[in-house]
DNA sequence: ATATATTAAGACCTTTTTATCTTTTATACT
DNA sequence: AGTATAAAAGATAAAAAGGTCTTAATATAT
């Protein structure tokens, strides 16, 4: 029940799309790498996965780059999620047992499940463009400058 | 916020010690390792951590093998955690960032933030022993047959 | 004392994840 | 048409996690 750095870089960068990209406004991967701390290689085949997985959109060429369509901004986290990750990962047990559920739960399934439940139901409901909102409804900026980068502390 | 793949097999094999091992009786690392489906090399390589960390003990020679003293019985389980993958891991921000908390928080801060919360208190609060009391009064065994081994299947 | 059973320690290997580099393809503009 | 710009694709490299093997140390029983 935990994402990959990819997943993270995927969702940051998607929900940064929802707030600065359009169709007529379209954002290279340099510039989003360069505004964050996320290696540009690395975000660049991320995107082409998530162009793939119809997440989000691009096109080449002279003005071109990555946005969101309207469809796009429908999609919610969870498919961000499946797509990079797959959701066998993040809905797998907590401890790690093959076979774990409410008649034969492993020592912390029931401790595990409802916080589970209830934050996948989240980010099952929640459209992109909705998560996107909310932190600029609250005045919050989506900067991903500080994204942890273990190996070079 | 989520365990290695160490981490669940320390939590588990220390729960199976709870439950089947005392001071007169010594589990030796095959012992737990064929009963369940860990590589027992890689489990005593875990288990030589976790005496380093006073999570359980040991003494070597025949007869000899792994078990639970009375101190041991009342580590919790974030000290397991805390010994195999360290705390920063399962504190760190869902989403990556380096800076968030309530007044700098990341897209799902306040989503996952209370229940993070909620997990790592029982973690903290329950002995392992009161972990290993609650599994068999609901007369339930703690087998760990089927722990996922994502390669072999 | 010696043989034996068992953990301890350290070197090593494999797989997965993360990251980079290079070449090709598509698009827009002139 | 030609050129510049940007993504797509694929091959490669580095790091981390997971797993194995060999040898040493130590406790027990005879």
């Amino acid at each position: 029940m935990m994402l990959s750095r990819a997943s993270k870089y995927a969702i940051l960068s998607t929900l940064f799309l929802a707030e600065h990209s359009s169709e007529t406004r379209k954002i290279s991967v340099k510039e989003i790498a360069n505004s964050i701390d996320v290696p540009s290689p690395f975000l660049a085949k991320l995107f082409q996965q998530l162009v793939r997985g119809k997440i989000i959109s691009s096109t080449k060429g002279p003005n071109g780059g990555f946005y969101l369509t309207k469809r796009n901004r429908k999609k919610a986290v969870i498919d961000i999620i499946e797509n990079i990750d797959g959701l066998e990962k993040i809905n797998e047990c907590f401890l790690g047992l093959n076979e774990c559920d409410g008649s034969n739960p492993c020592p912390v399934h029931f401790i595990v499940e409802p916080f589970k439940n209830n934050i996948m139901g989240k980010f099952r409901d929640k459209t992109i463009t909705e998560f996107a909102e909310e932190i600029s409804s609250n005045g919050r900026v989506l900067t991903l400058k500080d994204l942890t980068t273990p190996k070079k502390q």
